[in-house]
DNA sequence: ATTGTAAACTAACAATTGTTAGTTTTTATC
DNA sequence: GATAAAAACTAACAATTGTTAGTTTACAAT
């Protein structure tokens, strides 16, 4: 059950690939070539190929359901709840992008327990943003525009944040949380 | 070369296919099956797997290219010019969900000749809509923040339109269209 | 030096993959 | 109703897939 090191060296490389190609086109050759070893020998460490997905996935999934979780129930202005948001996804971006963009493209090769898991956590996610936003309008402090729209243009961006991790690497977290909270909560226009 | 009635069956079922799994976890027996005929069948009317990849793609990908350029190249207002890219990716998503689904996730999955195309255009559109902003800028349009990450927060959003068809689906094209541009010009917050 | 364990290896498996060849059925035209 | 073309079929292929079994090597502890 406790993951070694050679263990997470597998999952880390297995990310790198996933995130290229996607789960389905990554074979257990490509993982084990990368690692200059043979296919056969990965089963030393790991039960088989789905485990890594799970092991991929699951362990970041918890960490934004928890965080979010946390910030749902925080005692502040709904600006600052969604400024947290964004600086969550923002620090997960840029500590393991790899294993982001797995857990965007390639959920639904999840199974069974894990698929209903990971889905029940995407909705409660998505459902909790839902509330901050929508708490936002009643107190006056969000445009009352459609606020489906509101959410996916937020969550849009931050979850393919991974896409253009290249682009703003230049910036530092902090800039880079500035303007985009910048972006979405005054707009682009000037004046 | 013509693309005959059952061959454009054949490509918008295995759109459809490709957008629930990717492009490699679907076979040529699941296209079939969702046929009602036989994977070998297939074959009366397509070259090869990589032949309806490429046919999904490219032509959106091109419609893409032109209406881009054509914005890009008219007299308006820079505002103008980011309204009506907003209003492309509207079209072609409530057009062709599934086919953009497709491009987002598959065209790495594209070979040679195709590959490189696709890259291109993909670059170029990316560049024209960097000097709408850029123009936008130096005219005093829009805010002196980051380009590349008001770049990637709009291009983010419509790209994955597609995700959130359902949810938007209640609306129509225009207030769509109308919420979409409020967000990225003005911004979520009141006042 | 011996021993035990972790981690690599070789070889092979059964299933699935995209695709081809050759044949039969369906459909439309005269 | 005969004929030709279009579109389905069956059967099979070679390659690739995830995975298992059994064996050998590397290395730390005694």
């Amino acid at each position: 059950m406790k993951i070694t090191d050679r263990k997470l060296e597998i999952i880390t490389i297995a990310a790198q690939l996933f995130k290229e190609k996607g789960y389905s086109a990554v074979t257990m050759r490509d993982i084990a070539q990368a690692m200059n070893i043979k296919a056969a020998s990965l089963y030393n460490h790991i039960k088989s190929k789905q485990e890594i997905l799970v092991l991929i996935i699951i362990a970041i999934a918890e960490e934004f359901t928890n965080v979010m979780n946390d910030i749902v129930a925080s005692k502040t202005t709904v600006v600052n709840k969604i400024e947290r948001v964004i600086q969550l996804h923002i620090a997960i971006t840029l500590r393991n992008a790899d294993a982001l963009a797995c857990l965007n493209n390639d959920w639904m090769h999840l199974t069974d327990y894990e698929l209903r898991y990971f889905i029940k956590m995407r909705e409660e996610y998505e459902e909790n943003f839902r509330k901050i936003i929508s708490k936002g309008v009643l107190d006056g402090e969000i445009k009352n525009i459609n606020q489906e729209v509101v959410v996916f243009s937020i969550l849009s961006t931050l979850r393919t944040m991974y896409l253009w991790y290249d682009k703003t690497k230049s910036l530092d977290a902090k800039t880079l949380q500035n303007t985009i909270a910048t972006v979405f909560l005054t707009g682009v226009k000037k004046e």
